[in-house]
DNA sequence: TATGAATGAGCCTTCATTCAT
DNA sequence: GATGAATGAAGGCTCATTCAT
C-alpha cells in the first residue's frame, strides 16, 4: 500500500510552494526535498529540472483556481455575476496561496522564457474560463470584452497587492467587496445597463 | 573634459536596465560591465553590490516617473485630468523602460527583503504623486482616495501588461486610450459627477 | 566497503596540511581538493568554511599531539621525567608536522579572531597536560608553574625552529637532547633539588 | 619645505604597522593609503609592492632593535648583562609593537618565501649583536653559544606570548623580571659559575 | 524507486597594481 | 611627485544535476 505516485507528487509540490514563498528565487532544491522529507534525487524522479518543477507548481495551482472557477461560474447568467465570482476567486487564491502572490502575478521568477511562456499560457487558460462567461452573458458590445475582462482583473490584482505588500493586512472578504464597490458600476456603464 | 561621474553612472544603470530586462534575477554583474563596456571591478566602484545596483536602479527610473509625472500634473484641476496623466504616465514608462515592466509595476526581484521594501517605497512615492493631485481635485468622498488610485492603475497595468506578454504588439497610444475609456466613466461613477 | 565518512574527512585534513604547509594563508580552497583528488565543492561537505577547515586541520593535530602527551607521562613521577616528555613530544610533533611548526608553535594565520581564539584554546588544553603533570610530581613551589612551563616549551621551540628555519637542519634527537641539556638544570635550579 | 622623503617612507610605515597590527594577512593598501593620508597610488612610488612594504616595515623595526640593543650592550662585560639586556630589550620590543607580535615571532605572514627569508635574515643580525655580546664576556664554553642564545630567548619569547595571547594582560616589568628569574641561573649553570 | 555523496560550472566580490592626468 | 579611477585575475562558496549503490 505504497503511497501513490501522484501523491508524492503533489507532495513536492506542496514543499516546493512553501519554499518558493519563503526564499522566492533563491529557493534551493535541497530545501524543497528536506521540507518533503525525501532525498534531493528523488525530486528529479518526478520533475526534470529545477524550471519543470517551478512550472508544474504554477501550472497545478492556476488549473486549480481555473477549475474552481469553472465551476463556480456554472449558472451564472448576468455579467455582474461573472465579475463577481472573478473577484472572488481572485481574493480566495490569494488568501489560500499566499505566498505565490509574487510568482503568480509576475509570471515566472527563474527566469527562462520556457518558464515566462508556460506561466502566461496557464494563466490565459484561466482567464478564458471567465471570458467565455463573460461572453455568454452579454449581448454584443462595441466594448473588447477581454481588455475589460483584463482590466477588471488588474484592478482586483492592484488593491490585493496594496492590500497584501503595503498595507500589510489582508482581509479577503473586505477586499473583495471593495473592488466589487468599483467594479460593478464600472461593468454597468460598459454594457449599458441601468441597474 | 573627462566622463562626469554621474554620466558613469548612469552609463552603468542603462546597461543594467538592459541586462536585468533580458535575463531578470539572472543577470549577471559580468554581462553588465561587458554591455557597458567597462571592467567589472568598476561596477563597484559606484555600488556596493548587485542588490545595490539593483535598487539604484528602479529608485532611479522610478523617481524619474515621479518627477515627470509631478510636472504633468500641474496645473491639472479636476479628477479626470488626473486620472488621465495617470495613465498616460504608465503607458509612456512601459513603452521608455519596456525590460523592467514586470519588475516595476509589481515588486523586487532578486529577492532580498531589504531589495522589496526600498522598491516598494519607491513605488509609494511615486503613487503619492498622484494620490496628492486627486485629493485635491475632488471633494470630500466616501471611497477611499487610496484604494481607487490603486485600482486605477491596476487596470491600466492590467492592460499594459496583457498587450506586452500576450498580445505582443503594446501601442501606447491607444491603450492609454482603452484604458481611459473604462477609468473615467468609472471615476465618474465614484465621484458622483455626471459627465 | 566505501571509503569511511571519517576518512574522507582525514585524506582532506591531510591534504590541507600539505598545502598550508606550502603556501601558508594564500593556500586556495582549489589546490587542497586538487590535492585531495576530489572536486572543490566536496570540501564544503566536510568543513563549512575554509577557515573552519584550517581549525580543523589544527585541532585534530594538536589533539592527537595532547593524547600522546597523556599515554607518555602515563607513570612518570619525577619532574625531570615530564619535562623529558614535553621536549621529546614537541620534537617528534614537529618532525612529523613540519609544515604546521609556525602556526602550531604560534597563532593562527588565516586572521579571523574565532580563528585565532580556537587554536589557543586547543593549545593550553594540550599545554594543560603538562602542567597537571608537573604539579603531581613537584612540591608546593614558589615559582608559577605554569610560567614554569610555558618557558621550558619557549626554549624548546626557539631552538626548533632556528634549526629548522636557520640552520635548515633539523635532527629531533639531537635537538631534544641540546633541549633537555639546558631545561633539566634549569628545572633543578628552580625545584630545589640538587641533581 | 616639502616634507623629507625620508618622513614620507616613515609615515607610511607607520601607518602601515597599524594596519597590519589589526588585519594581519588581511590588510589592504587601501587602508594603509587611507590611514597615511595619502592615495594609493603614493605608496607606490616608496614601496615596490605589498610585499616589499611588509617586509620594509620588519627590517626596520627590526634594525631598530637591533641599534638599541647594541647600545644597550656597550659596557656590559658580564654574560649575566647580555642575558638581562636581552629579555628586557624583547619585553620592551613588544611593549612599543605590540600589533607585529604575531608576524614578528612569525616571520612574515604574508607568505612568499622572499619575505620569510629576509625577515629571519633581520632577526639574525639582531641576534648576532647579543651573540656578539656574549662571546665577548663567557670564556670559552662546551656549550653552544648560539644554541643558547637561541633557547634563552625562547623563554622569553614564550612568556611574553603568553601573557599577551592567554592571560591578555602583559606587564613588560614583571614579565621581564620572572623570565630572568629562570635565565639567570640557567646561564650559571651553563657557565659554571656560581653566583 | 530512492538515496545522497560528489561534481564543477559559474557567480559575486576583493584588492594589488597600473597609468593618464 | 601625487592622485585615484580603472583594471582583471583570482578565490571562496553555492547549488542544480548526476549516478553508483
Amino acid at each position: 500500500m505504497a503511497v501513490q505516485e501522484g501523491d508524492k507528487r503533489q507532495a513536492i509540490l506542496d514543499s516546493a510552494e512553501k519554499v518558493f514563498a519563503v526564499h522566492g528565487a533563491a529557493a534551493t532544491i535541497d530545501e524543497i526535498a528536506k521540507d518533503a522529507g525525501i532525498a534531493k534525487g528523488t525530486i528529479y524522479l518526478y520533475y526534470a529540472s529545477k524550471d519543470e518543477l517551478y512550472i508544474s507548481l504554477m501550472e497545478d495551482r492556476i488549473s486549480t483556481y481555473r477549475e474552481r472557477s469553472r465551476r463556480a461560474l456554472a449558472g451564472i447568467d448576468a455579467p455582474e455575476g461573472v465579475i463577481e465570482q472573478l473577484v472572488m476567486m481572485r481574493t480566495e487564491f490569494v488568501s489560500q496561496h499566499w505566498g505565490l502572490l509574487i510568482t503568480l502575478f509576475q509570471a515566472g521568477i527563474p527566469g527562462s522564457a520556457q518558464v515566462h511562456e508556460r506561466i502566461c499560457r496557464a494563466k490565459l487558460n484561466a482567464q478564458q474560463v471567465f471570458l467565455d462567461a463573460l461572453e455568454n452573458t452579454v449581448p454584443r458590445l462595441d466594448f473588447d470584452m477581454e481588455s475589460l475582462l483584463v482590466m477588471i482583473s488588474g484592478m482586483a490584482d492592484g488593491l490585493i497587492m496594496h492590500r497584501v505588500f503595503v498595507s500589510g493586512e489582508f482581509d479577503p472578504q473586505q477586499t473583495a467587496e471593495e473592488v466589487l464597490a468599483l467594479a460593478l458600476p464600472t461593468l454597468r456603464t460598459v454594457t449599458g445597463c441601468r441597474e
